[in-house]
DNA sequence: GGCGTCGGTGTAACTGTGTTACAGGCGCCT
DNA sequence: AGGCGCCTGTAACACAGTTACACCGACGCC
């Protein structure tokens, strides 16, 4: 049973996938160690921690993420376009969020797609201060809203529940409020009319 | 040693305490108990579980939290009246942001503020859908950003970092904007002038 | 050839976690 | 007195991360 001797890459490649397929709590050191068929001690030889390991994956991952290009005719189209592919891509690797998180580098994340949204900033005309608080601004909605959405996917059923505490007589007589607050939430349409709701005034000239 | 016979309260409270002082994961069951002066099956008795102690926590902080009141003169300063006293509730009780998080209830922080934002959205002048629509995207963009800010705070320097990413080469030789990316966030400002600017185009009639 | 060093692996243990089976104790009601 | 329900404690189980230590194999050096 001569195996190949590890390597470093080869124990990040098989903990990306148990992560992938079962979530970050399930990568115990004697699981990772039985998938790779060594022993556990192996293991802290090539990356010395838990906590080393998961920083290495979740940089190898981050490095993974592609290039954001933006799409559209005007500036602010351009931006949605950019905040929607990053949220496109941070959906795609669903645990990566939540190790991202964990580990405190949420805006980590926000890197690959802060360049994009710097040029088309500046083409929508602001500069300076202004120009990286637009960036800014954008950047913490989108991250913000990535969080909190992947919370609802874990959390299917809220206690009191939104459901039944929005009858009409609560929402001050506005039956059509009552029924679409008590409905679910469409991501995809909240997320695009926040952005651009964001975006659009944060691009008038003005205060 | 005949000590007053344990309550649930009783557990609750130091429970909380603990989780004050050193974060929800410094609170294992036998520390809880060993502070309690007691065993750890007590606290099973009381409580049934770890996780339903946390629960019980967190519906127990979030009862806490004061009644939200909006404050300033037109619709739009009201609105983010709410959420600046939402985000300052939450950050009152830093360890709770986390474990409502990890508990995947965030939603469950904004049903107090959400009434009071429901008034407010009536008093713009929107009604039904668009009501509800313009309610969550504040309510999603406050709660996202408490949860990155919180997030920040823990992690005080980022790996690569904005710092060395930006210089001016690297933001199309906009100079100031190189600097204010590169410098620390303001979250105060931040926070408000990208709630400002949501609401704004929120409260626009049109689309 | 012998020997030591270094890279890498394995066995078996330590500590600390949540959780529970089980044996009671204490007080109240009948 | 007896019984029962609330409550507490002892001791264990399974599983987590981590590590002390022995070992193996290749390589270089004397």
């Amino acid at each position: 049973m001569a195996r190949a001797p590890l390597t470093r890459d080869e124990v990040l490649a098989t903990a990306a996938d148990l992560v992938k397929q079962h979530g970050p709590e399930a990568l115990t050191m004697r699981k990772l160690a039985a998938e790779l068929g060594t022993a556990v001690t192996s293991i802290y030889w090539h990356v010395g921690n838990r906590e080393s390991l998961l920083d290495a994956l979740v940089e190898r991952t981050v490095a993974d993420l592609g290039a954001i290009r933006a799409r559209g005719a005007g500036p602010a189209e351009r931006i949605v376009s950019v905040a929607r592919a990053l949220r496109r891509q941070l959906r795609a690797h669903p645990h990566l969020v939540a190790m991202v998180h964990e580990r405190g580098l949420t805006e980590r994340m926000f890197l690959p797609a802060q360049r994009a949204l710097v040029h088309e900033v500046h083409a929508a005309g602001l500069r300076g201060a202004r120009a990286a608080e637009a960036v800014r601004a954008v950047q913490f909605q989108v991250v913000g809203f990535v969080l909190i959405e992947r919370n609802r996917e874990r959390a299917p059923v809220q206690r009191p529940g939104e459901e039944e505490l929005w009858d009409a007589a609560t929402a001050e007589d506005d039956a059509a409020l009552a029924r679409a607050l008590a409905g679910p939430v469409d991501p995809d349409r909240l997320f695009t009319l926040s952005v651009r709701a964001l975006v659009k005034s944060l691009l008038e000239p003005g205060t």
